[in-house]
DNA sequence: GCATTTGTCGGTATACATTTG
DNA sequence: GCAAATGTATACCGACAAATG
């Protein structure tokens, strides 16, 4: 019997004791997972606490904690010891971003393309491969992890970026997404945990979800993740990896100065951590800032996934990216790739190999960067934030919201007026955090004209 | 105290009392993994029962079950209810098929490639297709499963096999093993359970095994998975899905006869199973048996994924796959192939999409046919098996081994000889069958005459 | 800075289902 | 067909750790 009525207690969440069939824990999860996708529980909600809850149902408060558990490897809950258990801010929707059944009609500040202006380049080199004799040596399954020559133009490429490595250190695979999917399934397992920033990218979000992979949100400050945050958090958890894109992070655009990484080095080295560092934007960076970025891979190579993708920086229709890994991780990592893809098309690595060697990807990266620098003028014209933290060239930038504002409501307003733009909850890793921002893709639009179309809705908007 | 003395008893496994560590499960799970890895505990071995071994370690028997299910999970071990727990056979090494760092100089009855001579036609298509104008439409972001032009194209190659659907039913992917990652993240859980053939495709054995599915093996006769033995499997435990390839099961070639498929659908609709239908070879034996096969998704559209690639029927370098899936499916399975892929090269659906608009895929799969023919004619003038329940244009046969070898060995005493060819234990889901078979490859070889020297050097070894 | 709140983890108890003989 | 052997599932207990006030 319950020792309390809890009549005249609030409790945020009083599931019907009837309903409570055998198994208790699974039937409590479905209640619960139902409550919270009908929108009875509001994401930031805060769930009784496991013993007060067990003791209304008059059952053993580890039951409660278990179905909160699958409730919350379904990444509908969050819960911190000490303080409770949390219903999601993404609980309901899935904040995937992809370019698909977009209204047609809109102008897109979500997806960050990639200034698809440049392709004509990329097809120049379409016919060129394509002309040449030899292309069946591109049409069989040999060379899983990319021909020898092609490796040898991704470590031409990443040259510049500081990456050091030899051939058996690199392998080709589709895009950094998929590099993404192919160094989780290689080198974590259900239940391993992974730190994050706060605010981290949608998809690898998604993806850690469906791995039930548990993401650590890591506070920062203006230079990225803080190293006496990751120390403190790595102490009191048991956690196996971290997750950076030290160029630009996405979504807030922060570059970090070489000083924060190497501190943050040396905290990943001492508890041990695999590294997964996304570079994609590396290559649209170089030579912008005061000093360019040292890839972390160079200061911890044996811990180091190192992902450079050139779906940003050459040509996104071609899905391609480079993974640079450590000689102790390629068993894994080769496996892990044949388990996913078998291999990446030899015509498409080709491809970008030509653009590499002919010197024609250098134009690419020009043209890309001069068309960020005129988008972000053209932004900092309507929106002007002295302190931005941002790296200037970004694809992207993050807009700090006046005033808070409903993040899904507002995002649907903004698409009825014609601009889809996606808010911070969208890239937030567990609860909240006080301030709201938006990231305004500014890569998507076919030119300054439609830009300037955008960004005058935007601002009327605010 | 234990209240036993195990010192006269036999018990396969005695690990040390006293190396036991809290948490105990964990120490114990990591012992077994070492001491199986370090060949102590050979395949089919079986462990000692979990109540004995608690008995013997002086703990209480769910923590021996925590111990061995978590090496269970990684694919170590094998537990039957009633009978006992044994090291699986495929516990040691990898069986992930490649072609990867394969000697040059062997000729592979190992891979199943797809009788690469008729590449010169895809050369053509790639040709044509990067010489017209409009290219860069298959350069961007847009259409992340599929443009739909391609997406027509794939619904009229799969129309001659008997599917039924519409353009919103279809996604591209990379290639099978592609779809197959992107179908079991969308759908199936870890923990999951996936109903297979008693011998089945071994790299779907790895991935299921990293994402941490169950496969459950269910028995079969000649024509292919008996339908009590599945009731009776469904029946036991909880299982959510089925993984077929009834028109030419890898490795074992059976082409299921469509009144088997559909007593298996019975028993599939009663259970409520998510059906994945991988028909890899579908195209090439269209015509060839006295009925043709019905795909399975035809007869349960609402609860099946049809995995349709043309790596083998028309390119193999070129991955490419359509996948065919309810509505009720389609918002999951569109969610999963962004998490992998983002998308798939357009590029390359459209190479895939011109042969076969043009007919000249037709041709490739005419050509491919008469290699098989050739290959399997010669397979039988080696090694006559009047009674094989393969089918007859299969590009790989099931040989029965005439008297058991050690598998592993075996592979690799042939390698030294020259040809790569794998044991049935491969192939293998869970502990042991009776009868050990070689899959030996028709489809690598790049001549008749190549495949002649293989084949005589296979019955010399045999 | 310590007590309280709250979540996490590992081990245990019990009921049950299947296989085997 | 029944009893014994054997693995499975789920609930519960207690020690512990982190956050809060």
């Amino acid at each position: 019997m319950p020792i309390n009525s809890f009549v005249d207690y609030p409790m945020s969440w009083r599931p019907e004791r009837r309903e409570l069939e055998r198994p208790v824990y699974l039937s409590l999860a479905r209640m619960l997972e139902r409550d919270i996708t009908e929108g009875f529980l509001p994401p930031g909600t805060k769930l009784p606490p496991q013993r007060e809850l067990a003791d209304f149902l008059d059952i053993n408060f580890t039951t409660v904690t278990r179905a909160y558990k699958t409730c919350e490897l379904k990444g509908l809950l969050h819960a911190v010891t000490g303080s409770g258990t949390f219903v999601s801010t993404n609980a309901v929707r899935s904040v995937t971003i992809s370019r698909d059944r977009v209204p047609v009609e809109c102008i897109d500040f979500g997806l960050v393309a990639s200034f698809e202006q440049s392709n004509f380049m990329v097809t120049e080199a379409v016919r060129k491969v394509s002309a040449r004799a030899g292309l069946e040596q591109f049409l069989n399954y040999d060379n899983p992890d990319g021909i020898p020559h092609q490796k040898e133009a991704a470590l031409r490429w990443m040259r510049p970026l500081g990456i050091t490595a030899n051939a058996d250190q690199v392998a080709i695979v589709s895009g950094a997404q998929n590099a993404l999917t192919v160094t989780l399934l290689a080198l974590f397992e259900p239940g391993s945990r992974i730190a994050v920033d706060e605010h981290t990218y949608s998809n690898f979000i998604e993806l850690a979800k469906s791995l039930r992979i548990k993401l650590i949100p890591v506070p920062g400050d203006r230079s990225g993740m803080l190293p006496e945050e990751l120390e403190a958090c790595c102490r009191s958890t048991d956690v196996q990896g971290i997750f950076l894109m030290p160029s630009c992070c996405n979504p807030t655009a922060i570059f970090m100065p070489n000083e924060r990484r190497r501190e943050l080095a040396s905290v990943i080295a001492r508890h041990d951590l695999i590294v997964i560092e996304d570079d994609i934007h590396a290559a649209l960076l170089q030579g912008t800032t005061a000093e360019d970025g040292l890839p972390v891979r160079e200061m911890l190579p044996e811990r180091t996934v190192y992902i450079c993708s050139t779906t940003k920086s050459i040509c996104s229709g071609i899905r391609l990216a480079y993974i640079v890994f450590d000689d102790t991780m390629r068993e894994r990592m080769l496996r892990s790739i044949y388990h996913v893809n078998v291999k990446t098309s030899s015509l498409d690595a080709e491809i970008v190999s030509e653009l590499i060697v002919s010197g024609r990807a250098d134009d690419i990266v020009a043209y890309k960067k001069s068309l960020a620098k005129s988008a972000n003028d053209l932004f900092a014209e309507y929106f002007p934030q002295p302190d931005d933290p941002g790296h200037p060239l970004s694809f992207f930038r993050w807009l700090r919201l006046p005033k808070p504002v409903h993040a899904s409501r507002f995002e649907s307003d903004l698409l009825a007026r014609g601009v889809r733009v996606f808010h911070s909850d969208r890239f937030l890793v567990g609860t909240g955090s006080r301030e709201q921002h938006l990231r305004v893709a500014l890569s998507s639009t076919g030119s300054l004209d439609e830009l300037r179309r955008g960004l005058e809705i935007l601002r009327s908007s605010l």
